[in-house]
DNA sequence: AGACACACGTGATAC
DNA sequence: TGTATCACGTGTGTC
């Protein structure tokens, strides 16, 4: 079905290449068309013109059929469809690239070699205690910068229909975690399963969502949360 | 020079969407060339075709429109520009696609010491040849030492009354969180919360126990279970 | 002027 | 049958 229709494409294609290499153009012109233009000029000028038109459709025709050959699963051999793939295919592989190179950001920043214990461990009778003292602390360091999500590394990568993946690390300050979970809890997403660790001073945090959402428009949407949180007086 | 070439064109497109948007189409038909079929069927058939033809071209621009959208660093708005463009940024993604690929090779069976990734990040595509190295790492590790838990660090901490924390670290393997899973299964601890998470290679394991077991006992059931999964030959 | 790029309408053709 | 796609020649516009 397809296949028959591409080689009908190609092969209409193919007669036109043929005419243009085996016949004199002029020739070719004249005689299909000669209804007027008793004015030599004005012939030669408009066969150069309809010469030229096809030319330019045939670098067209070459230049779609090369985008189709390096576009894999191509379906239809449509003209729009062709360029239908081509886009998707573009859009796969920079998603690729993304992902790629936000995990190559985070093998740079986070180059510790020894691996220390998580505050995640810590019992959870200690953190309330530690709590309440950070609280103190965060009484002097409201006006600072304490309990911010600073350097932060953000991707949102989409893995199939419906799901999205977040990862994102930060540096692990005072009460981090618990800021990047409130951070998720107001964006009221469907969570699939999620996972938070602190590792050489650094917060990890894995999400795996269930969403129809564009992974830009999360990713801007976190951003914008997180940016809301770190300085809740700023117009929002 | 180019950019008020692309806005030409895009004037053009636009104002052919306009004529399609604002007119009746017959009239916009009828109105602009009617120098032929007084046949009232064959006139309607041929409208058709026309508002037909109209359509998919405006659907071909679109569609070159929103390729040119996705390709960064467009040199010309020539449609055959545009497409060669995109095939020249397609091919550079696959190069790239390429090289990373080695690079996730090497990592999968070298070692790295930074910190790298959550398998879970792995774009799909990358994902499923990943896996099937994976797989044939399998093959051949079968029956040497894949599957074990190697460099083990373990670390069993009384909390409070009757919870313990054990956390460890081993190399990530194949199949190595399975394991590790497993071991503690086979332990039948009351297990209050659990966390496993891979970085840089290695897999990092958390658990809160509910046990008035001694620690040190703890620890060294849990070092003979993993021995016994290490060596199955070995008299247990 | 000439070269180039585009949209248009039309007939042919396949499903 | 009608509804798709395509190539073609042509007119129009810009550089």
């Amino acid at each position: 079905m397809g296949e028959e229709y591409q080689n009908l494409w190609e092969t209409k294609l193919f007669f036109q290449n043929e005419e243009l290499d085996s016949w004199t153009l002029d020739e070719a012109i004249s005689g299909y068309y000669d209804s007027s233009s008793p004015d030599g000029a004005a012939s030669s000028a408009a066969s150069k013109n309809i010469v030229s038109e096809r030319n330019r459709r045939k670098r067209l025709n070459e230049r779609l059929f090369a985008l189709r050959a390096v576009v894999p699963n191509i379906s239809k051999m449509d003209r729009a469809s062709i360029i239908k793939d081509a886009i998707n295919y573009i859009q796969e592989l920079q998603e690729q690239e993304r992902g790629i190179q936000a995990e190559i950001l985070e093998l740079e920043s986070g180059k510790s070699t020894g691996f220390d214990v998580f505050e995640q461990d810590l019992p959870v009778l200690l953190r309330s205690k530690k709590k309440r003292i950070d609280d103190r602390c965060c009484d002097f360091g409201r006006s600072r910068n304490i309990s911010r999500i600073e350097e932060l590394e953000l991707s949102v990568t989409s893995m199939r229909e419906k799901t999205l993946v977040v990862s994102l690390t930060c540096r692990k300050r005072t009460d981090t975690m618990v800021k990047l979970c409130e951070v998720f809890e107001s964006l009221r997403l469907k969570i699939i399963t999620a996972n938070v660790t602190t590792v050489s001073e650094r917060v990890l945090k894995t999400v795996f969502i269930e969403a129809d959402e564009d992974k830009d428009h999360l990713k801007t949407r976190i951003e914008t949360a997180i940016a809301a949180l770190n300085d809740p007086l700023s117009p929002m």
